[in-house]
Parts: C-alpha cells; sequence; structure tokens
DNA sequence: CGCAATTAAATCGTACACGATACATATATC
DNA sequence: GATATATGTATCGTGTACGATTTAATTGCG
C-alpha cells in the first residue's frame, strides 16, 4: 500500500521548517540568554506591555498551562512582573520590568538578521507569511 | 521603539501553523493511541521499513536523543523492534512488527481528512508545501 | 440575596526537542 | 596490531506543549 512519507506531507514541512526557523535563532538568542518561545513572549509585550496572561494568550495560542512556567521563569529572571490589580483578581497582569524593556534594544537587530539568513525578499516573505496564516486559519482552532 | 509583534511574524506563522495542524491530527490520532510525532515515524517506516536510527533521523531532521525514546514507546506498544544486525554493530535498524504494519490501513484515511480540513486543493497545497520547504532549506541546517 | 454556572490561572502528568555528554564500536594511521 | 580519532546511539537535564483537573473569583438568574 502506499503511504505518503514524510516529506513529502504539508504538516512534515511545516513540522520541520518551524523547527529549522528555531535552529536559526538559537545563536541570536543565545547571547540574551532566551529560548524562542520566551522571545516570542517578550516580543508580544514589547508591542505591547501590561497584558493578562489571557490576551497574551490569545496572541500567542498558547493556554495557560505553557504560559504560566514560561512568564514564571522570565519573572525569576527579573525581566517582567505578575500582578492583580485588574479589578478582576482571577486575572494576572504580566508587565515588563526595567530590565524586561533594556533587552528590546540588545534584540533590535534579530529581525533583520532572520530575514538576511533566508536569503529571500521581504515581499516574498511577508507573501509566504500570509499563505501560512491562510492555512492555519482554515483550520479549526477547537 | 518599533517591535514586529509575533503576529506579524513569519516564524511565528509557522510556530502557531505547526501546532494548530497538530491539533487538527489529535481527533484522529487518538483512535490509534499515536501522538503526531510517533505517527511521522510509522509513516516514515510505512514507505521504507527497516532502516537505522540515523536513516530515520535523517529523514524526519531528528536526532537520536529525540528519535531513541520515540522509538522505545512505540517498542513498548510492540509496534516495531530495535535489532543490530547490520555488521556494524552501532547501529540499530529499527522493523515493524506486524501489529506495526497493521496499523498503516487504520491510518490510511488520515491524509484526506487533512486535505478537506483545509478547505484547499491538492495543487495550492503542493505548492504552499514546496515554497516551505524552500525556506527550510534555505536556512543553515547546522 | 443565594447559588449554579462560567471564567482565569495554576497545577500535574506525559511526551516531545535538543544541548551536552557518555559509551561502544569502527576506522585510520603508524 | 596498538592506539588515536571518528561515528552511531543512548543518557541526562532543561524547557516547552498540552490534556485533564483544580482553585479561586465572577457572573447570571431566579
Amino acid at each position: 500500500m502506499s503511504t505518503l512519507p514524510p516529506p513529502d506531507m504539508l504538516c512534515f514541512a511545516l513540522y520541520s521548517t518551524a523547527h529549522r526557523m528555531q535552529q536559526t535563532y538559537k545563536p541570536l538568542l543565545a547571547p540574551l540568554d532566551l529560548t524562542y518561545p520566551q522571545y516570542l513572549l517578550l516580543s508580544a509585550l514589547w508591542s505591547e506591555d501590561a497584558r493578562t496572561v489571557g490576551a497574551l494568550g490569545r496572541e500567542l495560542q498558547l493556554a495557560s498551562n505553557t504560559l504560566t512556567p514560561l512568564i514564571k521563569r522570565l519573572e525569576t529572571r527579573g525581566l517582567l512582573r505578575r500582578t492583580r490589580d485588574t479589578g478582576d483578581d482571577r486575572q494576572v497582569r504580566v508587565t515588563l520590568t526595567d530590565d524586561g524593556r533594556a533587552l528590546q534594544s540588545d534584540a533590535a537587530h534579530i529581525p533583520d538578521c532572520i530575514v538576511r539568513e533566508t536569503g529571500m525578499d521581504m515581499a516574498d516573505l511577508t507573501r509566504l507569511r500570509d499563505e501560512i496564516l491562510a492555512l492555519r486559519d482554515r483550520l479549526d482552532p477547537t
């Protein structure tokens, strides 16, 4: 019987390329002592600080069981703070510290480095990004 | 300072779409009691059985520190066997059992289900797959 | 008001990923 | 043919992901 081997599967293209992309970030993030998911979380906060765990989870597509430990590690490192100041005491607000904000300029060169590594131009990267997102949004998020 | 938020980043498109794809597989794999990486490994063996850990790692882009536990779990379940019959006693050959081969027909409907969930036609899916692979292959595998 | 249903986060257990390292076998070089 | 080097696999530790459950707080509704 014929079974599609992984190299021919769309899902494997996504899987292996996402991993390869994380490998590409690794040497750029190592000097900042950040993992890739930690960098994503900080990028979210650099764009819009002081959001709740739930709001960050909606942006990063991660639930609290993944986010809470991630956030706590960065809190231990003094890059952000967790507070309950929303009026709704169930919610936890995540806010950058001065150190966390300071990291933004140390990371500012990274996007350009990544673009360079792809060897593709901005228009192609944007188009590919949007096609991938279109696929994602066709898949049921449940 | 302006920092690209995750939703605008190509890497995040890959990251979130790869995860969403795994979620899409989950209900299809649950009846077989397989995780997505386990399904990839079995798909590789269904296409070409009796390969070494190293050969499987090259196809799946995974090193032995990830593959060995993955393989051992499926061995415990009786879906495959690990042997040292290659002449080179460092190598471990991974071979499907009858049960492991039998799962192939139970999984045969899955690719069609996934295609249906994307709502895209084969030509578009193939083209997108190849564009994603082209990106991957532009990124340094080191 | 009183309480069931809902919601926000956290906790727990399992399974990847992967860097670093260990270990055993094979190959190369002298 | 002894030994240095390289190679294939396994082990260990850390950090995600995520299902299932728990806890605490809020909302809905009679």
